[in-house]
DNA sequence: CCACAAAGTTTGACGGTTCAAACTTACAAG
DNA sequence: CTTGTAAGTTTGAACCGTCAAACTTTGTGG
């Protein structure tokens, strides 16, 4: 259905309004995240609309409709499942999978996507603990907060990274933080701006809390 | 490094140099088969001319270059281990595989590439019988002969199909040919322009000798 | 209220891939 | 030879996705 291009935009369109308390995603952090000119996500965003795949109006917020919507969650069950594949079953390094995904994710058919989740046993979060949506695109999770919200003693779940940057992955691993990890925060530095965490099994690690901001946790 | 526009011309010189006797592939057979204009053929090979990926002057055959040989060689690589990945791992039925394998073998990096052969023990022959070259390009293969080239009498061992069509895979699997099956060859009625074939364990089958041209086989 | 910065839009251009249609070349059959 | 046909080439146009650069709008701080 749509192209390569237009996927991408739909899934930056699509997280990013997400977390915009409008609900509407600006051309310039489109552009940002898709890697383009402003200039070129004016246009695509315009071309999508013909497409009936976003509504906006010049100078306004951009909006998914309900089909641009369900297309990027498509996209990204696509994104998921394979980062899943390629972590169990190929055993590549989940710091490595999620820009692998992201070529593959447009090469997929969905018959080859539902060999995929059968094989995989219907996964419903991925490496990275992101929530991979059903064929129906419902997806059904448990929330979770930011590792630096928590209080010295807290006894948490690592829930999911909301970091795909290799070296972030890296560290996070390094120190026992992956998806369901167990570990008690140590300590919070509030002047240094900094939390001292240690997983189980593992030595602690003093991190800032801006790095924090990307571990999400539930009470343990 | 090349584009999938590009990756599906080297296929397409590939294969049809490989069976003319000049070692050369004619612009209305490109086309043909990679499903286009012999205008947009023309104009393509004199791009990758400018790429050094084939040699031709005009009005004159097109013959790859070692280094669009070797391109070439990488694609039908990456083809032929992702077919045999959709069969193996996900079950997916060997007459659909070649059309998916058609889109992935443009979006697989050479880390998952490597992965995936790991996964599957280093295959040397994808689900059709088709050589799988080797991470340097190597393809070590015994050859065959059409199945219309046997004596009734003949006993057999199918080593491979050379047609991609998903109704000539289903019909093959059918009557029990595929690649690895062991056969008998029951009568050829000349004026019919026919052959019968009983593969072990199956009913005899009457089939044209343009359609025994592409299975190829062995004597077992 | 105004000026200015930030955000957004438009335009003209380019590379890639494709088509249709007009044209040219090569070659084989008479 | 001549000539008809099959094969190949060229050209002009289109669409996609992109950029740079000129321009417009919005909204905020002074
Ligand atoms: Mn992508
Ligand atoms: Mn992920
Ligand atoms: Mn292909
Ligand atoms: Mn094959």
């Amino acid at each position: 259905m749509a192209s390569e291009a237009i996927e991408n935009y739909l899934k930056a369109i699509y997280s990013l309004s997400r977390e915009s308390p409008t609900g509407e995603a600006g051309m310039k952090s489109i552009a940002t995240m898709t890697g383009v000119t402003v200039g070129t996500a004016s246009t695509m965003v315009k071309r999508m609309a013909a497409a009936k795949l976003v509504k906006y109006e010049r100078f306004g917020g951009v909006r998914l409709t309900a089909k641009g919507d369900r297309a990027a969650i498509d996209v990204q069950r696509r994104h998921r499942l394979i980062e899943t594949f390629l972590v169990q079953t190929l055993k590549l390094d989940w710091s490595i999978v999620h820009a692998e995904a992201e070529r593959l994710e447009h090469a997929v058919s969905s018959a080859v996507l539902e060999a995929l989740a059968i094989h995989l046993h219907h996964p419903c979060v991925d490496p990275h603990g992101d929530p991979i949506p059903d064929a129906d695109g419902k997806t059904h999770v448990g929330r979770g907060a930011a590792l630096a919200t928590f209080a010295p003693g807290s006894r948490v779940r690592v829930a999911r990274i909301a970091d795909q940057r290799p070296a972030f992955l890296s560290f996070v691993a390094e120190h026992g933080l992956r998806p369901g990890a167990k570990a008690v925060v140590a300590a919070t530095g509030s002047a240094a701006q900094s939390i001292t965490v240690q997983a189980t099994g593992c030595a602690a690690v003093t991190m800032a809390i801006a790095a924090a901001e990307s571990i999400i946790c539930e009470t343990a």
